[in-house]
DNA sequence: GCGAATTAGGTTGCACACAATTAAATTGCG
DNA sequence: CGCAATTTAATTGTGTGCAACCTAATTCGC
């Protein structure tokens, strides 16, 4: 404290409290970004093992929990479902397919579309898949009522997210 | 229903049973993992319009926060803040260097480690960024309450699942 | 029918994530 | 001191995410 004092206390004073309400709103720990991704991260790495005996990345594991809900949609159903696009699924099918797990077939009707039907290999899968959210929750936290709250929660929030267009705070060019 | 019984009535409805079971285990919207997947990629939407601005990239945002809080750490220290190993952080922070936001540095003392400062850009940048957090919390909710114990709950959960070894449910090579 | 607008996928390019490997510097033990 | 073990980054390779663009197929106005 009180180390030269060239202009005024109260500026001084003044500078302060501003820098630390920039810190406060700064904060990684206070960010529920920071929450968000670095849980979601955790969480994949917490599947990754559990996938591997399936030959499953992550997001492959989650076109698969779409299909054995019903197969038979086209891409941009599961695109609609997972909130991710074609850029992100067309590869991601493409790898599901050389693997024997799903067939990729132009729709006869509108042959713009590709629907995705489930081998009986990737059919088989599913009873083996029901034991990864299992170890899942068993290792997390077994709390059932817990997760379905954070989940209806997160739900919740990932709406208001994709419906914010929040105000451009920015003046175009404004540090350019 | 009623459709060939070669089996016994009985049977079938233990088989219903169980698909039954599996479908509630694997329901997509029932998933904690897709909960926190999706509500992760839709918050880094949002944040990508305000980010556009200062020309940083969501991963790099987040390292310029760590950076905000104190410079003058090593590339690691950074990388246990965020969870995130080298192999994400050196090219990123090279571009945060090419970009004049960070200087990268070997520290003297030991070579091996490379201390990240900020330039005076990068630090001129933290009064700007201020206002990308308040966008967000007002684009949200701005129910602070709800955004606190949100935080909380996923940082807890982040814990848990950083220390979670799930017991490996398949034989090694099962299904290969 | 026919041409413009729309729709569905695919491709390309960039930026993460992360496992696995490598390389360089430091530490520690005899 | 000498050298093995450890630590710290960097590199490489695979797999997402996503914007921007492209192509082909369909629809709709006329």
């Amino acid at each position: 404290m009180s180390r030269r004092s060239p202009s005024s206390t109260a500026d001084q004073a003044k500078q302060a409290a501003k820098a630390a309400e920039a810190a406060q709103w700064l904060a990684l720990d206070h960010q529920l970004c920071f929450a968000l991704y670095s849980s979601s991260l955790a969480m994949t790495k917490v599947y990754k093992p559990l996938l591997e005996p399936l030959g499953l990345t992550y997001p492959q594991y989650l076109v698969m929990l779409v299909l054995w809900e019903g197969d038979g949609v086209t891409v941009s159903q599961v695109g609609e479902r997972l909130k991710l696009d074609s850029g992100t699924l067309t590869p991601l099918l493409k790898r599901l397919e050389a693997q024997g797990l799903v067939q990729r077939l132009r729709d006869t009707a509108d042959e713009r579309r590709v629907l995705l039907q489930l081998t009986s290999t990737g059919r088989a899968m599913k009873s083996q898949a029901v034991a990864v959210p299992q170890a899942i929750s068993c290792a997390v936290a077994c709390e059932l009522d817990e997760i379905t709250a954070l989940v209806r929660q997160l739900a919740q929030l990932r709406e208001r997210l994709s419906s914010a267009s929040p105000a451009p705070v920015f003046p175009p060019r404004s540090a350019a």
